[in-house]
DNA sequence: GTGGTCTAGACCACT
DNA sequence: GTGGTCTAGACCACC
């Protein structure tokens, strides 16, 4: 799987690592199990430090989305995705308020809005069983 | 409108109330045209810094969603909400993203998550007929 | 003629008044020794403080475009207009250096600028004869 | 690139360096992709407030003529100065009008204004080949 | 080291 | 009294 960074973004750059393999998890690019680049070799391919890939890894190991195993090496969680807890789904509708809010203000409908959902969620999704 | 400020949290302050601004457009408590408190008594009911303040209400005045007038004060914009112009649904999407993908690497169906948005989405709009 | 104020700009009311003025001159829709509305009648018109008006006639007369006389009222200029001392043409070099410079920055070539100046001088100037 | 300040002008401090950078850029003594001054380097050499280069560079970024990569600097927009879009033009007009007015007013002809904004432009512009 | 955020306090132009 | 500008000084995240 193909990583990419923007350094101009505002988006620090393990965020954007982080949501780059939470996507491909989401996608199934990466399968459990799966072998993630090293921390070395993944800072060396896109040119930035080493600190920065480890916070990355570091933050999805926490959240249960991989493994990380001295020596060995970074896979993808093989044991189960972390659940849907009451934590998380009340961190989700934080962050999806701001977002509809202001599609409202900008006189989005609910159905257009279901459909930029589902047309994300199905693109993501969808690949899956590939 | 009551605004509240969370000082603990890691989103910046400004950032707080440009979204608690927006949601309150969105859900017609504050209405296009209607005063918003001015830079320094905002600051002092909240507490904070009036730069902070007025950082929060310049975004808001360059996305089009107030007006400010020196000398005399802010507006809810009331000339028409800005456009959901292309730019603005890219922008939406690259938000929308990562926290969907999120959700299905936790195993939520395309339909709990259109519950929680039109949830979401119905809490802030149906307000605006009142 | 017809002056308007856009309250929400970032010019300041009187030195909108100014610029109008100047142009209702320039264009000859304000005539040389013609009346210009008194202070008292043009504030209530436009909505806003005496003081504000008082203050663009006043810049106006000190540069030598409108003569103040007590009791008889406000009068564009009968005597000829000021000259384009070397002072103004510095000034005005300044004026145009940052437009200029920004329109080079987009792309924009020197006849491309050229025509959008012909433009403007035009559409004023040629109003003179009528 | 020097840069200079004049405490003593009316115009905002950070107006005058925006002006300045996008001169800089027109006539080539800044490059696409060259780095400027760093925030603290800049306003410790001008002697000004940190805030104000901030100020300056924030808005130069949101126009588009320069990228502020977090922790790492400032440089030079690489990828293709903003275009001089249809809003732009307008902008562009609405600058250039009072100033033509004035000119007109007093007796400067189309030629000779077409000869100042030439001068100008190329003395700008002449410089970008270098 | 960088830019981002926040505070505290000041002066100004304008209404 | 309003927002706009500027200063001085602080802490933070990130690299």
């Amino acid at each position: 799987m193909m990583l990419h960074i923007d350094l101009q973004s505002e988006t620090p750059i393990y965020t954007q690592l982080t949501e780059q393999i939470m996507e491909g998890i989401a996608s199934g690019q990466l399968q459990p199990g799966e072998a993630l680049p090293s921390i070395r070799s993944l800072a060396g391919d896109l040119g930035i430090n080493l600190h920065t890939v480890n916070k990355a890894y570091t933050l999805l190991k926490q959240e249960g989305y991989i493994q990380i195993h001295r020596y060995k090496g970074v896979i993808v969680q093989p044991d189960g995705m972390p659940e849907a807890t009451p934590a998380f789904r009340e961190r989700q509708k934080q962050q999806l308020k701001p977002i509809i809010a202001e599609a409202i203000c900008r006189g989005i409908t609910l159905e257009e809005l279901q459909v930029v959902v589902r047309d994300i969620y199905e693109g993501l999704h969808t690949l899956k069983g590939e």
